[in-house]
Parts: structure tokens; C-alpha cells; sequence
DNA sequence: ACTTTTTGCAATATATATATTGCATTAAAT
DNA sequence: ATTTAATGCAATATATATATTGCAAAAAGT
């Protein structure tokens, strides 16, 4: 399933995949696929994201079910 | 840095290494590595482990800095 | 003290996250 | 309509998460 609370939390800090992933420290097509759902990454990764965005595990990658 | 919410979570339960590995569908290598802060969990399986203690991704994963 | 359960630690093997490059397509800007 | 920026998609390469087995040490139970 794709991550759409990712795209957003990005849109609305105005990045692009591009810019984030240059500030995250990782390659665009990782930041793609997260967002596309096309894979599954790591801790560190997740909370690298979620620091970038100033947001949390819960705000970005957390699903009720 | 040892993952110590989650050991805490864990015994709570009332639940050894291995048995929540078996819950969760992982070996009792890999949660005593991510106990004790030696690995990198991917996404799926810190969710994984989350809904096993019954709590969510900022309970066990994020730490405020 | 002894037995059993739980955890830690290595070594090797495998699966998969991530990097890299390049090109195609779509969206945005002018 | 044209240029430029943003995203998607494939192929191959590499790093690393995870599995597996076995043994040692520590903790808990009796």
C-alpha cells in the first residue's frame, strides 16, 4: 500500500523526492519506492524521514487496522 | 543503544525472546539483536513486534533527542 | 546443588534493502 | 508549444538484515 501520510508530510514541506532524499542521506529512488510502497525500509531510515519531516513513526508509518 | 522500551514491553507480556519470536514470525537471534541494539529492524517487522506487545511504532522506536 | 529456561555469541548462508546509472514519462513553468 | 523539473521504471551491483545451527553462560525453578 502506498504511503500517502509520507508524500504529504514531504508536499507540505515543499520538497521533492529529490531534496529529501539528499537530506536524509539516501538515494531518490529508495524515497520513490517508500513512498510508492514498494518496499520495506529500515528503523533508521524511517526515523531519518521522520526527522527530516519533524514528524514521528506514528505520523508517518503507523496504521490502525 | 539497547532497546530498552521494547525488552520492557516484552516482559510486561510476560513473554520470552523466543516466544515472541515465534508470535511474530522471526528467529530469537533477531529479536535479541534488536534488544540489545545490534541491528537495523526493517518497517514490517518493528510493526510486527508493535501489535505482538500490543503498542505502537513511537512506543517502542522513537526516541526524542 | 541440580535442572531447565533464557539469553548471548559465532560462523556461515540467503534474502532483500539500497545504490547507481540511464532513459521515459509526466507535470510545471515560461 | 517548449523547456525544465519531478517522478517512474529497469537492470545490475553491493551492503546488510535475517535464518540457521550449535554451544556457552547466566538466570530461574525445584
Amino acid at each position: 500500500m502506498k504511503n500517502i501520510k509520507l508524500k504529504l508530510a514531504r508536499v507540505e514541506k515543499d520538497l521533492s523526492q529529490d531534496e529529501l532524499s539528499k537530506i536524509v542521506g539516501v538515494s531518490r529512488q529508495t524515497i520513490g519506492l517508500i513512498e510508492s510502497g514498494k518496499y520495506n525500509p529500515s528503523l533508521s531510515l524511517c526515523v531519518g524521514i521522520c526527522k527530516a519531516l519533524s514528524r514521528t513513526l506514528d505520523d508517518l508509518f503507523w496504521e490502525e487496522d
